[in-house]
DNA sequence: GTTTAATACTAGAACGTTCTAGTACTGATT
DNA sequence: AATCAGTACTAGAACGTTCTAGTATTAAAC
C-alpha cells in the first residue's frame, strides 16, 4: 500500500549507492548502462536498485544531460487520423528520444499545447495536422525545429512530411471518371490541412477531362456531421450526382449515412470515395473505396526527421509520400441511364 | 530562424536576472508570481523576460519543488471514448497540476506507459479503461495514488470513478422490454472494462421480466468490426431477434452496419441500443438510442480525485455516476407480428 | 529618535542526476 | 624495476530552478 510511503520520497541515487556500497557516480554508471563498471558491481547495484525500489528521476536526468532527449508531439486527441499517427510514432523507438504528448482540445490551441513542450526543452516538435497560419508556424520554428505532418507549407526552415494530396485526389477523381461518372460532387474540407490542394486537384482533374461544368464543390468539413450536412444539401438541390468524393473518410462516412437515410444505394445509385483509408473505412456501411495514406510510414518518417533535425543532421525539407487507391465496395461503374 | 540559435541554449534565470539587473531569486519570484517583488520590478523583469525570450525550464522547476505538480494520464490513443475523457480532463484547470499523457498503443502496455510517468514523479495517475488484473493494479498503487476510470474494481486503496454500468444496462434492457421486445440479443464486450457487469445486468434484467429463455448473449467486443461479426453470426443462425443491445456504441454501430448490409431496417425490423453516447452515436446510419455516460463529468471528477489523492486530502473510494437513457431513432416498439 | 513592522531584495544551499578529471589498482611491456 | 595501458572506481562541480534565512530600506508608532 502506498499508505506506507505516505510522505516518503522515492529513493535517490545517493540512497542506492549507499545500499550498494559504492559511490553515486558508479551507481549512475550502472543505472544508465554506461561503460566503466565491473560485472560484479553491475549485478550488485542492480540488485540493490530492485530491492530498494529505485527509479531514476527523469527530470534530474534530463536537466543534467546537455540535451533533454525529448521530442514533442502536438495532436488533436479527438481526431482518429491523428491517433493513428501517434500510434505510429511509438512504433519506431531506439533513436534515443522519448516522446512527449501535447493534446490539442477545443479551447487549447497549438500555442497553448506547445508551450509546456518547450518548457520541458523538447529538442524538436512534431505538429500533426495543424491549421496554423504560416507566420505563427514561423514563430514556433524560431524556438525549436518543427516537423509539420500532413500539411503542406512552403516556408524555409519548416520540415514537412505529407502525402501527395494533389496526386491522391487526382487518383480518386480519375477512378470515378474511369468508372464512367460525369456528374461528380466534391465535399470540401474547408480550412483543414490539405483541403485547399485536394479541392484544386479535383477541379483540375475534372477540367483535364473536360468535365468542368459537371464538377460541383460543396462546402463540408472533416467530420461525419459535416459530411451528412453537405450530402443533405446535395440531395435537397435536386438531381443528385452519380458520384461523390469527400475530403476524408469521416466526411465520406457521413455521406454514406445520409445516402442510406435518403434511401439511396451505394454504389448502385451513387458511388462514394473518401481519403485517408482511416480505420472506419472498412467498417462503414458500405466499405469505403478511398485513398490510402500510410500513417505508419508517415509517422516513421516524421520521427526520423524530428530526431535528425534535433541532432542537426538534416536540413529542413519536404518529404512527400505517395498515396494509393484502395478499392472497396463504395464505388462502381456509373449506370448507363444516368 | 532557429538557425540563428544553433547550439545556443535558451536563456536561463541567471541571464534573465542579469538582463533585468536583479538577483535570480527576485527574478524567480516574479516569474512564478510569488509575493515579494515591487510592481516596478515585476514590470522590469517581465519586460526583460520578453526581450531575451526567457522561458522557465519546467524540469528544473519540478525538480526543485518538493512536489512535481504532475498528474499522469494513461489512455488508449485509438479509443474515441478515452479521447473524450482526455478532452474532459483538460477542461478543469486551476488545481495547480499539469497533465502528462501516457499513450497506450498496441505493444505498449500499461506498465510500459506508466513507467515514464513515474520517472517524471507524477503525484497521481489516472488510468483510463484498463483491463489490467487487480494484482498488477495493486502493484502500481504501491508506488503512486491511482484513479481508475470507467472500470469497477474492489481493492482497497484504488480510487475508482465509473458509471453505474449495472444500472445503465438495466435502463437499456428495460427500454427495449418496455417497447414490447422479447427476443433480445446482447453483444458482449468480452474482457473490456464494464463488460462483465453489463452482461450480468442484461441477464438479470431479462430474468427479472421472465425473459431468461429469450436472452441471448453473443461474444463481441468494443469495436465496429466485432459488432459486425457478432451481428453476422446472429443473422446466420436464423430468425433474428427483434432487438439487439450492444456493449458500446462502436459495437452498436457495427450492428447497424451489418443490419443495413443485410437489408434489414432499423428500427422497423430490429431495434438497436448502444452504450456510452459516444460522438459517433449521433452520426450513425440510424442515430443511436444509447446510454449516456457523461464523459465531461467523469473527467472532472477523476481529475479532482487525482489531485485530492496526491495532496492526501482524500482517502481512496468509489465515485459512481448515474447514466441516463438517450433516445434517438434506433429503437421503436416491437411489431405485433413478431 | 528609538523601536516595530512591513516591504523589497539577495546569498547560497538544496533538488537528483551526469560528467569531467582525477586516483588506485592490476598486469603486461620494456 | 620502472613505465605504460587499461580497468574500476570516486570527488565534486555542474544543470536551472526554488526556497530558507537572512540584510537593507522605508514607514508607522510611540
Amino acid at each position: 500500500m502506498a499508505g506506507s510511503r505516505r510522505g516518503r520520497q522515492s529513493p535517490t541515487l545517493v540512497e542506492l549507492a549507499e545500499a550498494a556500497g559504492c559511490s553515486t557516480s558508479l551507481a549512475s554508471i550502472v543505472m544508465r548502462g554506461a561503460p566503466g563498471a565491473s560485472d560484479a558491481t553491475r549485478k550488485r547495484v542492480m540488485e540493490a536498485a530492485e530491492s530498494i525500489g529505485y527509479r531514476p528521476d527523469e527530470r534530474a536526468r534530463s536537466l543534467r544531460r546537455s540535451s533533454s532527449g525529448l521530442i514533442g508531439v502536438a495532436y488533436h486527441v479527438a481526431e482518429p487520423f491523428h491517433a493513428d499517427l501517434v500510434e505510429g510514432l511509438y512504433g519506431t523507438e531506439g533513436d534515443g528520444f522519448d516522446l512527449v504528448l501535447g493534446a490539442m482540445v477545443p479551447g487549447r490551441d497549438v500555442e497553448h499545447t506547445i508551450e509546456p513542450l518547450l518548457r520541458q526543452r523538447c529538442e524538436a516538435i512534431i505538429l500533426i495536422g495543424s491549421m496554423l497560419p504560416v507566420a505563427r508556424l514561423r514563430r514556433i520554428r524560431e524556438e525549436v525545429p518543427l516537423v509539420l505532418v500532413a500539411r503542406q507549407v512552403r516556408a524555409a526552415g519548416i520540415d514537412v512530411v505529407r502525402t501527395d494530396d494533389r496526386g491522391g485526389q487526382r487518383l480518386a477523381t480519375e477512378h470515378l471518371i474511369g468508372l464512367g461518372h460525369r456528374a461528380i460532387a466534391y465535399i470540401d474540407g474547408g480550412q483543414h490541412p490539405g483541403a485547399a490542394i485536394r479541392r484544386r486537384s479535383f477541379r483540375d482533374t475534372m477540367a483535364a477531362h473536360g468535365l468542368s461544368d459537371q464538377a460541383r464543390v460543396i462546402p463540408g468539413g472533416n467530420t461525419e456531421e459535416e459530411g451528412i450536412r453537405a450530402t443533405r444539401r446535395i440531395l435537397d438541390e435536386g438531381e443528385p450526382p452519380t458520384a461523390i468524393a469527400a475530403f476524408n473518410d469521416r466526411a465520406a462516412t457521413g455521406v454514406l449515412t445520409m445516402l442510406v437515410r435518403a434511401g439511396l444505394r451505394v454504389p448502385e445509385d451513387v458511388s462514394v470515395i473518401g481519403f485517408d483509408d482511416a480505420r472506419i473505412a472498412r467498417t462503414a456501411v458500405t466499405p469505403l473505396t478511398t485513398i490510402r495514406q500510410d500513417t505508419t510510414l508517415m509517422a516513421h518518417v516524421a520521427r526520423e526527421r524530428a530526431a535528425g533535425l534535433a541532432r542537426q543532421r538534416f536540413v529542413a525539407g519536404e518529404q512527400v509520400l505517395v498515396p494509393e487507391l484502395t478499392e472497396r465496395e463504395s464505388t462502381a461503374p456509373a449506370r448507363p441511364d444516368h
